[in-house]
DNA sequence: CCAGAATTTGCACACGGTTGCAAGAGACTA
DNA sequence: TAGTCTCTTGCAACCGTGTGCAAATTCTGG
């Protein structure tokens, strides 16, 4: 071994060992740098030898790329989120950067703290996938030459790249779906969390319940998806009349719902029952619920946005990314139109 | 606005406009530098005036630490990854850490490369929740000052810390609360995914029964969670004589296991089996498994490892962490002892 | 108003890399 | 062998920040 006891080892250090300047071994370790086999080779040796890594730091100071993407996000453990963290590291990994995540409780307080964050760490660009940030900070982001993809926030701001997915026309598809199925009182399902997603899939659901001259009952009774759902079961099947289709806004609250129904009510699932739900995470296929959903394709969610943050170039866009568009997911929990039973 | 078109500014810009010394500047960020009062002030109004941010990476490279935590992680998705990531995430940000998630396929190579990301980005520490490192890599962390913390990995390598939950003593104890819950069948469901807790479950359930004079079937149908307990069940109780009592290792399997056992066989739970999990997910206290199983504390395994995190000093400590203790849940999937009925 | 103490300020170097530039080393041709 | 061309290599400047040290300024007390 060598006779260094602590700190990292710099390129200085592997230069003397291995009898060149400090260049070279800059060189070595660069793409596309001109250096000779021969010192190529005595290089990496020492380099090895004494556990050398190229501190990715300092290379950011003089190079413009951090090669860090920041991700701000909330509520990881939901289904949801955790699968887009997944794609989202993975696939950002997969093009050389590396993601910061962000943890933040969703309040604007808290998401300009993140925001700040990746200003500090001068982060290529930041994907923020939850919280209602700031104009003014996002402006700041830009301004930095940061790029910055909100997912789902409806603030038409310029500078940075939303990327949306069709809220309104899938709940639309979901109002018909469950009209087709034959249900004939109809309620929705929310929390009060009050996301610009949530609330877009909600007022497509009204509006096209209000073209066929209904007005439904919408029910937000709490926060979090699950126990939300569930409370929403018990407040419309208390009395009697309660709803036989149903458009729960997210898959957690039909889950909850679904549970509630079933075990506070007796209520069988499709027959007195249709519930329709949004997003496909996993548990929606469990067999106790077979859930009928439309799915997000985050795979390809993922792919539009990490393509944004791979080209060189202009660090703002149109924000028009076209929008992607969700997959109805047939299962069990809507009756069979009554003409194809 | 100003002038600058691209790019961050630094604190030469805004040491300029303030009409101050550079020096100035970075005192005015420093926590505990001497600065009068009145050129704070015209710092702080040309940082706002300008948008400036310190730049972390800078500062990393004299100072000796670089705030940056690195968690290597496989699996996102599951419940319980998610959940620690969660707790992870937001109790580093508490002691003013920020974590780089790296996204591993859990195979060697993988968790190698995890490894030297940390280390060219200077980690100030890694954290492995998953994967089984090269000890040779994580001696090459440890001898580069980076603290290195292990989770559930029961190898014993000098230098990082491991945390470890009490497996053995908490299968056994499974074990023996089916014994008393009057089951005769037992069987063990685990997955071939092979890590160091889940065998240590399955052993220390086996061991427990052979004390007995007892042999189990062990079932392993497959690496991912709910499709391998399903699977299980499926195998278990396509011939007669299937378990009237299943300890499975993970949450996931469990309910995999119960919904495959209700579905397809139409076993009551917990009447015609006894299930009993291994985490205590989110969903096991749903309503459709309400599943008896042992909950990993993990808000107060993460608080462990970020007071390891946090203090200065030796960058090794003895691997003797004290393990945490699982806390047995009570929830239905299991007979009350025939006794207390 | 002055000496001395206390505080503030700027200079210059360090941190660990990258890179333009010019010089050096070979290789090839005439 | 000299001349030209190509490939390597080292020097030195730069990226943006922190900080020891000494000079400059302000404050305090007599």
């Amino acid at each position: 071994m060598d006779t260094r006891e602590k700190g990292f080892v710099s390129a200085e250090t592997v230069a003397r060992l291995a009898g060149v300047s400090r260049s070279a071994v800059s060189r070595t370790f660069t793409d596309g740098a001109s250096v000779s086999e021969a010192t190529r080779k005595k290089v990496l040796e020492a380099a090895d030898a004494l556990g050398y890594h190229v501190n990715h730091l300092a290379r950011g100071l003089s190079h413009e790329r951090s090669n860090i993407v920041g991700i701000v996000v909330s509520e990881i453990p939901t289904p949801y989120q955790a699968r887009l963290l997944d794609e989202m590291t993975r696939q950002l990994q997969a093009i050389g950067k590396i993601g910061m995540v962000i943890n933040t409780t969703g309040d604007a307080a808290s998401v300009a703290n993140a925001l700040r964050q990746t200003l500090n760490f001068r982060a290529d660009g930041v994907i923020v996938l939850s919280g209602a940030p700031d104009a003014s900070l996002i402006a700041a982001s830009v301004a930095n030459g940061q790029r910055v993809i909100l997912i789902n926030r409806s603030d038409l701001i310029e500078g940075p790249a939303n990327l949306a997915v069709e809220n309104a026309e899938t709940a639309r598809e979901a109002y018909h779906l469950l009209r087709r199925a034959g249900c004939q009182r109809l309620a929705v399902v929310s929390s009060t969390a009050g996301t610009p997603s949530l609330t877009a899939r909600e007022n497509a659901f009204l509006d096209a319940a209000r073209a066929d001259g209904l007005t439904l009952p919408v029910i937000k009774a709490g926060p979090t998806g699950y126990a939300a759902g569930a409370e929403a079961a018990r407040q419309l099947y208390s009395r009697s009349g309660g709803p036989d289709g149903v458009f729960c806004v997210t898959d957690l609250l039909a889950l909850g719902f679904m549970d509630a129904a079933r075990h506070a009510f007796s209520l069988r699932v499709p027959q007195d029952v249709s519930i329709i739900g949004f997003d496909d995470i996993e548990q929606a296929g469990w067999e106790s619920y077979a859930l009928t959903t439309f799915r997000q394709p985050v795979e390809e969610m993922v792919d539009a946005i990490v393509q944004l943050l791979a080209q060189t170039g202009p660090t703002t866009w149109p924000h028009a990314v076209p929008p992607i568009k969700p997959i109805p997911i047939w299962r069990k929990s809507v009756l069979p139109r009554p003409e194809a039973g």
